[in-house]
DNA sequence: ATGAAAGCGCTAACAA
DNA sequence: TTGTTAGCGCTTTCAT
């Protein structure tokens, strides 16, 4: 690295050079002794922080070009304090609904010239809490999907507080935005779709999750039923476990205990294509047997037979809402809580109900 | 920002102050002050980098504690020339292959102290371009799953080189790592297993694709064939866009112009799913009609009825394979082609072939 | 509209 | 083993 002299010696440059010339990167200086203005005068041209005469901006626009200058980012966060750079805490990218967000997340990041740092917190609080720390101290902000709400891990964060938006999941704490759907009203609606389709004995699975947006669709689901004189106490809920996985175990429990379920609520698409498969392998027909409605909306559910109905969530407003507040937090803005609106997407995992005349 | 000082009348501090004390982060200056050594024992300390004695050690280390010290990344990166962040560059990471090598691959590397930044490509050679350039400039290293490798972006990089390794797509670059799996290997072991179960009329969606990995596996597929006397020539190929949507169409394209195939290979899981889902609606029976073999062996191939047959990547060691090889990089290790073994999964979509005595 | 100069927080020569 | 000091590349007063 010191040894920046040329060789001495013709000879010794014919040396079989494992790499094209590794020249020092451009730094802002070079650029600005090329195009003959001052390093204060070239940054300026950059930034757009100031005026700069159309002359001095085409010189050095020109030099940039000439020298392949990129602005070193850690300079430029040392002096500015800020890295343009955002974290993003997902509790399982593995999952279609957390894949689609991120992507829709990183997209519209990049788009406004943020980078986003990815972790996957595997459900797990430990690993959140960690990830969340070292974004603290790295990043500008973190949209983070939170894994446990009660935990409140935020009050737990160094001093220097980092702008944090709660999506998907509410967190219990002053000065974080939130943005999310509106999970009781869609559990209602997925509670009167069942009933309008004609289902009579109804359950939910995954009820017991440990999201508390699960808790908010059990309630609105119960609360639907309870709108259509369903006595909600009657229903049977179970499971506790996210993913196919926990959809199929949460259908084998209920099949057992109540065979003649024939109207199924589960608060993600993960569980309840989980428990679609466990109904089919154990010789249900959907929706003749048993009618199923899950919920986010995920591309998968649209294409099995039958086509699974849902509860939509709005995933890219929900991306593009989450970003918009926290650049807004990071820029000094308060906090706020945005509630987006679902939509039910009726296919062949219910019976269309009977008309109203 | 600038006015640090005191309020000078008590009534002042009264004032309704929205955020609790935002003090200044300490420094590595505070903590050496604090700890009574200098700044650069406190380095050592807390970097390893030289010896300290254990007095000193501790002294630091509770200074640390009590100041709620944290490096400053940016100070540190602008010093070493060093990010300890790679970049992580993919098609589609709602693609279950993708989301699960993102999973593996940012759980690993933070296990290492790393963090990862995330850049979706969507199949765009030009976002691709960017984002590689970009993370060039703020990166040590970059993982990337290329979307055209004839396109040759590295070569477009600014001379400052990244360490850069090709995941799952070869690269036609010199200095660049490679991790994939036996892709040839792997069509040829799908198609020996498709003629085992007794296909008769091969067919293979998918296999126009745009990716080389695609290529691969179907030249391997095709000489698979042919080593059981199979006319690779009377082999239809169609079918070019991946995911769901992509083998739908192509099974579609294909019951259209040779409805009597009765078996066929897709150089991804999604595809195979997708092209599963479509000739199920309609009306074909899998396996009997129709035997399906994918590859890349994701969760939900497992799921489904029937379960996928597939060929297997090893994704777990994949990422680590990958990580492996770009730390060694960074550190100025030579770069690498690993080439991975592969599996058959044999499941419900191919019937098993008759036992050779 | 421009330039000179200071300094963000850290690490690595170098000296002791 | 420790401390002193310089400087990474950038932005930003402040003065012109």
């Amino acid at each position: 690295m010191a040894t920046t002299d040329r060789a001495e010696f013709p000879g010794e440059m014919t040396q079989t050079s494992p790499r094209p010339a590794a020249r020092r990167p451009a730094t802002l200086q070079d650029v600005a002794r090329t195009a003959g203005v001052s390093p204060s005068t070239a940054s300026n041209a950059l930034t757009g922080r100031r005026r700069v005469s159309p002359e001095a901006l085409d010189a050095v626009n020109e030099a940039v070009r000439l020298l392949r200058y990129r602005v070193n980012g850690s300079a430029r966060s040392l002096r500015t304090g800020a890295t343009a750079t955002m974290g993003l805490i997902a509790p399982d990218v593995t999952d279609p609904f957390y894949a689609e967000m991120v992507q829709s997340i990183e997209r519209d990041a990049r788009d406004r010239g943020w980078s986003v740092i990815l972790s996957d917190s595997g459900f797990d609080p430990e690993r959140e809490a960690e990830s969340l720390r070292h974004m603290a101290a790295t990043t500008d902000g973190v949209i983070l999907f939170s894994t446990d709400p009660r935990r409140a891990p935020l009050s737990e964060l160094p001093a220097d507080h980092v702008p944090v938006v709660a999506c998907d999941e509410p967190i219990q704490a002053a000065g974080v935005g939130a943005v999310r759907s509106d999970n009781f009203g869609g559990g209602r609606l997925a509670a009167h779709h069942l009933v309008d389709a004609g289902g009579t004995r109804f359950a939910m699975i995954g009820g017991l999750g440990r999201l508390a947006t699960s808790a908010e669709r059990r309630e609105g689901f119960l609360a639907g039923l309870r709108d259509r004189g369903v006595d909600s106490d009657r229903v049977l809920v179970v499971g506790r476990e996210y993913g196919l996985d926990g959809g199929r175990a949460a259908m084998r429990e209920l099949l057992d205990v109540a065979p003649d379920t024939d109207a199924v609520f589960a608060p993600t698409d993960g569980q309840a294509i989980g428990a679609m498969f466990h109904a089919q392998q154990s010789g249900r027909t959907i929706p003749d047997d048993l009618q199923l409605c899950g919920f986010d909306g995920i591309i998968w559910a649209s294409h099995l037979s039958p086509a699974l109905t849902t509860v939509e969530q709005d995933r890219r407003a929900m991306a593009s809402r989450a970003i918009d507040l926290l650049l807004g937090m990071i820029a000094g803005e308060p906090a706020e809580t945005v509630i987006l609106p679902v939509r039910l997407l009726a296919q062949g995992s219910t019976r269309v109900g009977p008309r109203p005349a």
